[in-house]
DNA sequence: CGCCAGGACGCCC
DNA sequence: GGGCGTCATGGC
């Protein structure tokens, strides 16, 4: 990744990223497109941290209004600007589906967010839709003026939680909030465990089934082994793969899995 | 009106 | 252990 610094911005030059791909393709719900970019309001990664960014070109980007102290501690991170996509795609296009893939939506990557967030996040995506989802996860942040931690969510229950309208959700976030809350859940654990025993204990929350432990272990924590499996991608699996997916990509097949899901539902448009 | 949405659960056999 | 109805809500 190459940078420098203009005023107060902070001005990248960076192949193989497109801001509407990687923000706007079901990995994260949180981020605005405004005017000149994408805002996202109470947190990305970190704790009551906003940012607002900007795609000038095909490889330029606008960080605004943000120290280089910052942006290399803590946005340079988020966005992944240490993998070299190039190279993964590179690799990936060995295969020839995702050859195809890769060429349609290249600019994917995987984002490096906070792991509470994308429990609570992926609990509400279940059996739901992205621009429903972004108005639950919208209700829950203005309700608290920030993205609320697990101790705040606890304090909540099914009833309390109505103004969500997040439906049968509403019993599987608090169960989520008491587990991470109590210890029972350990997040920062998990994250570390090894791949099967780390899916286990997240499907001990109830609403945690193999989809939503997936993508929390991919999204939010950024284990690139992790494949979520939708209805998607089981139909990319049987009439591409029927002989299984290539051994190759399994240490990045969760990126993998993000250009393949991109790739397929628009296929028909 | 019915159908679907990046699923999981409970119950069935 | 696979198959199936059910679960809230909202957009189309």
């Amino acid at each position: 990744m190459d940078y420098s610094v203009k005023n107060n911005d902070i001005i990248v030059c960076e192949k193989d990223f497109d801001l509407d791909e990687t923000l706007d393709c079901g990995q994260a719900f949180r981020w605005k497109k405004i005017d000149r970019g994408y805002r996202c309001t109470y947190e990305g990664r970190f704790l009551n941290d906003s940012l607002t960014v900007s795609q000038v070109s095909d490889d330029t980007f606008v960080f605004h209004d943000v120290s280089e102290e910052d942006f290399l501690g803590k946005w340079a991170d988020y966005f992944d600007f240490d993998t070299d996509y190039s190279e993964l795609k590179k690799q990936f296009s060995e295969d020839e589906t995702l050859a195809k893939a890769c060429s349609f939506a290249g600019g994917i990557r995987l984002l490096r967010q906070n792991s509470w967030e994308c429990l609570i996040s992926f609990i509400i995506s279940q059996n739901n839709n992205i621009p429903r989802i972004k108005g639950i996860i919208d209700r829950l942040c203005e309700h608290y003026g920030e993205f609320p931690n697990a101790s705040k969510m606890a304090e909540e229950t099914p009833d309390s939680l109505s103004f969500l309208r997040s439906g049968f959700r509403a019993k599987y976030l608090c169960d989520a909030a008491d587990c991470v809350n109590s210890g029972t859940v350990d997040l920062n654990a998990i994250a570390t465990a090894p791949i099967d025993e780390a899916r286990a204990a997240l499907k001990k929350i109830k609403g945690v089934g193999p989809k939503v432990a997936e993508c929390v272990l991919l999204f939010g924590m950024y284990r690139k082994e992790a494949f979520p499996v939708d209805v998607w991608i089981k139909r990319v699996l049987a009439d591409y793969y029927p002989n299984g997916f290539p051994e190759f990509i399994n240490e990045n097949a969760g990126i993998a899995q993000q250009y393949l899901f991109h790739y397929i539902r628009n296929l028909n448009e």
